[in-house]
DNA sequence: ATGAAAGCGCTAACAG
DNA sequence: CTGTTAGCGCTTTCAT
């Protein structure tokens, strides 16, 4: 009988809006409120929802009065009101790029499992990467009063940012940095698992890598390939053998890059994706023109979207955990915001990635090793 | 100027939830709720809020001032303080099974934008296919007061929705009857698209087909191999060389019913399965055991999830569309919602489905049309 | 056409 | 410990 404080109401039975009511002889709808339930208790509102926000103060016997009330009312309070007087709304903006990719619904599920666990709400918004709609997003947030907005999208535009930051509402980046005292941002290091995915390359013994980014117009793209080009260098390969190719982080922009590269002969023996998506392309033309993967070619993805287990062959991909960057971002916000404006809390949070190893990647088509 | 009811406030630019203005020869921060409008537009609250919500009594030059005022202080309203007076949300749930399925995603891609157009925010749960979550996630969505909600689960709990329905709140389900009010059904036509897949297989040449099937559980699994059946008995397929397999809808249901399939030599020369994953299963292990689609073995699907166009080959499906889905949704609870109680809403809706031939089917693999 | 005032359902001082 | 009361920011009568 300790309370729920805003947790999710009465566990055990759905509840009525309105109760049904006996008054003298006749059968009427009431109002389900917190003052129904003070009459049935006879008790004070104010003890209601001291009760119902599990306060100490409140006695036990008029305590167990109360939930014995609202158990038979099937009485839950208006959030709305409890909003609007507390200033607070158990709501957290999740801004994404597009659903359909299927990085983000990953992603989406560790942040409403850890949000409601906590007894917040989430507000989804996509941008379709439009920066206008951006705008819409956030603004629809605001209207909402959401206490904090993780911003998960792979491109991520300053100047709107800026202004949500002087808004004072917490606020999670990946990958930016903002130098504002609600803002902390979640830095993923691009560099461990690429560096093992290059390595791994190396150690099979190919001598050349092709990587295909994403758009350079992306921020967490133009991570990937700077972490590439670290590698690369590291493990030795001149900037000849470690070419950078673009496309869109897209299955067709996959499939475009490597017809490209084909056409023009400059293929590789190996091939790095910025994400799992182009490797999917890449994966599906190569098999198209007759090219056995990983025998003839080698490929390597980014994410570990839970596709890519499926892919023929199973794919090697760096992996990103969706669940560990949901609930990082959960908790840097909730951090901010539960003790507002307290500005202890750390600013950045280092997201790891490591490669996984699956069945696109072989030693190259014209190894010794293979005789 | 005929202002924005409800729909989101002040398209062009961010708004300040503290605004600084000038007071004496101090600078202060002051909370920017409807007065401060009206003090700076020398109005009533009143007007103001007449103003903002389009309400037609409001004088032109009264309104002039107050949409200044407005964009000067970067005003935007409350929504829980106007959802509280109004008992309106602008909410509206929207149940889904589990967001990882790619099915869902688009879903609620055109749900979410449908809803955000019409000035309403939605509000996600997954239900994990377990019940006891679903109850969970119907509480939430109560406690938000919203104004609708979309039950777009495949397994529907018909207790839950039971007293769901009787709590005054407008519902709209899937293949699933509940007579009441408020409660509206979209119901799929999975007879159109299934008829036509068999009647392509049946065209084709083929003369057993294997269905493989979601969990019975599934009210809209059931439906499918009920289609199925049908469709199979007036191609004339005895009930034996239509033979019906259970698997999940996941693609490891499907890899595993195929290979059960195979292990007891009962492969037909064409698959159709009860969706897109478990046939993408069938693909991947067709093509494991060196079976060449559509050569070997036709294969069908059923709902053209996007990824559907780039297996290999291009999977043939049935197109259910989510677009479709959503908009009908939106609108059977919007048409509830509106006019509260007004009973004369149609309660019934129908989804439309095809076949999209893709090069996953062929005729059968000891047909004389290939000699 | 406009304003004053009464709440919406709840929380949070402030008394006792 | 418990109750009384004053709002939270807004919409909506009811006057004017």
């Amino acid at each position: 009988m300790t309370g729920f404080p805003r947790k999710h109401f009465l566990e055990i039975s759905i509840i009525s809006y309105y109760a049904v009511v006996k008054r003298k002889t006749k059968t009427a709808l009431v109002k389900l409120d917190i003052r129904a339930v003070a009459e049935r208790a006879r008790v004070s509102i104010a003890t209601v929802s001291r009760t119902v926000n599990g306060i100490p103060s409140v006695g036990p016997d008029l305590a167990k009065r109360v939930w014995k009330a609202i158990e038979e009312l099937d009485y839950y309070p208006n959030t709305q009101a409890r909003g609007l007087v507390s200033g607070r709304s158990r709501l957290l903006g999740l801004v994404i790029s597009e659903i359909t990719n299927p990085f983000f619904p990953e992603l989406i599920q560790g942040f409403e499992e850890i949000a409601v666990e906590n007894g917040y709400e989430i507000l989804i918004g996509s941008t379709n990467y439009d920066p206008k709609r951006m705008n819409l997003v956030i603004r629809r947030m605001l209207e909402r009063k959401v206490e904090g907005v993780a911003v998960m999208t792979f491109g991520i535009e300053e100047p709107l940012l800026q202004q949500l930051a002087e808004r004072r509402i917490p606020l999670t980046l990946i990958d930016f940095d903002l130098p504002s005292p609600l803002v902390s941002t979640l830095r993923v290091d691009y560099g461990a698992g690429i560096g093992q995915a290059v390595h791994h390359l190396a150690a099979l013994g190919h001598r050349q890598i092709t990587f295909i980014s994403g758009s350079a117009t992306l921020h967490s793209a133009r991570a990937r390939v700077d972490a590439f080009k670290i590698a690369a260098k590291e493990a030795r390969f001149s900037p000849k053998d470690a070419r950078i190719v673009e496309a869109n982080h897209t299955i067709e922009g996959g499939m475009l890059a490597f017809e490209r590269l084909q056409a023009r002969g400059e293929l590789a023996t190996a091939i790095m994706c910025s994400n799992d998506m182009t490797a999917i392309g890449v994966l599906r033309s190569a098999f198209s023109i007759g090219l056995r993967v990983p025998r003839d070619l080698s490929i390597i993805g980014f994410d570990d979207i839970r596709f890519a287990q499926f892919t023929t062959p199973p794919l090697t991909t760096v992996q990103m955990s969706r669940v560990d960057l949901a609930r990082t971002a959960f908790f840097a916000l909730r951090d901010h915001g539960e003790i507002p404006l307290k500005a202890t809390t750390p600013r950045e949070y280092t997201i790891p990635t490591k490669l996984v190893v699956r069945q696109s990647t072989d030693v190259p088509r014209d190894s010794l090793k293979r005789n």
